[in-house]
DNA sequence: TGATTAATTAACTAATTGGTTTAATAGTAG
DNA sequence: CTACTATTAAACCAATTAGTTAATTAATCA
């Protein structure tokens, strides 16, 4: 997988509430796919989807553990979506367009 | 539309290759349909559809200019992206983590 | 062993997505 | 008015998504 269809996956993962809120719920610590699911009035294989979504993602992990297989969130691919993010960040934040100037101002200093 | 509802246009708008490129060619300047569709295989009905689809989740807003429809790149949705993103990057950044702690510590210090 | 709990698979459905080709609209230029 | 250019709309199609219910697997517990 290139980082292109990487950014596929993670973008298209995060394109649902649901799944949104099951990051948020596991920023919290591991949980179980039924202590994921009990929030939410949707089935546990809807769940149990969604889920597999995030995991192809690579935004969890699974572990085992008796019959459950707890969840835990990696975050990783998170940084690679601020990264691109952050290819605009001068676009929409003007401070951020100000500090680049000074950022940039400093090293022509330094290159004279 | 909610901030939720926002989200996940953003976040659906991003998760196609073709969409990130045009975002990219915008950010060097507005363009018309026809100068976006130019590097890409596809149809250019393909292309205004892809244009539309970044139209509703606010990426880009659009001109008249005799037959021209041109693009313009409107990056706030991508702020919101960062932000949400931002929640988490204590988690994968340890160096976000260190800084976390030490404005905490500066904080308690004031607070005393 | 048999019952219970946790989770996934299978089979199905309705809606959406991403593409196509052909046709239509809108504006410009002769 | 006609022809050309830029763009969109319509109609269609295959694949994917997000959900359902019913059945299955896997592990524990009594």
């Amino acid at each position: 997988m290139d980082s292109s269809d990487q950014l596929d996956a993670t973008f298209s993962a995060l394109a649902h509430p649901t799944r949104r809120a099951i990051l948020a719920r596991l920023a919290e610590g591991e949980a179980t796919v039924n202590t994921l699911a009990e929030p939410f009035e949707m089935s546990l294989p809807a769940i149990s989807k969604h889920i597999r979504v995030l995991e192809k993602a690579g935004l969890i992990k699974r572990g085992r553990n008796a019959q459950f297989r707890p969840c835990t969130l990696d975050a990783q691919p998170l940084a690679a979506v601020a990264l691109w993010t952050d290819q605009y960040r001068h676009i929409w934040d003007v401070r951020f367009d100000a500090m680049d100037r000074i950022l940039n101002n400093m090293k022509d200093a330094k290159d004279e």
